[in-house]
DNA sequence: GGCCTGACTTTAG
DNA sequence: GCTAAAGCCAGGC
């Protein structure tokens, strides 16, 4: 395969659309290797993408919000999903109905 | 090639 | 609900 894990990650995730989330783990097995979440988080926040890869909707396995290198960190990337359109359910993602299911 | 780090996840206490 | 520990893996030095 061309493709390196890297680049697998970055495409999944660029995928997911406004106002949908996907977890670190979601991301991990569908790039093929289900154990590398903590790579992507790595990955994302290594992004060499930006804006093109939306690292912001990425989050942890129960919907809640576990880093951010972004500007303003962990709070600017909660506001900035509400504004998509994500729903929380307090500091938590509501991932029943936020959550990206890649078809 | 070896060692350390880390935006993870899960299980156990 | 919290902390601790282990398993996993790519990147950087």
């Amino acid at each position: 395969m061309g493709k390196s894990f890297r680049e697998t990650v970055y495409e999944l995730t660029k995928l997911i659309p406004p106002g949908y989330v996907a977890t670190y783990k979601q991301i991990a097995v569908k790039s093929g290797k289900p154990k590398a979440a903590r790579v992507v988080g790595l990955f994302m926040k290594s992004n060499p993408y930006i804006p093109q890869v939306p690292c912001h909707r990425v989050v942890g396995s129960d919907g809640q919000l576990t880093g951010y290198s972004g500007q303003g960190g962990k709070k600017k990337k909660e506001q900035l999903l509400k504004k998509e359109g994500v729903v929380f359910s307090g500091k938590k993602i509501n991932l029943t109905i936020s959550q990206w299911k890649p078809l």
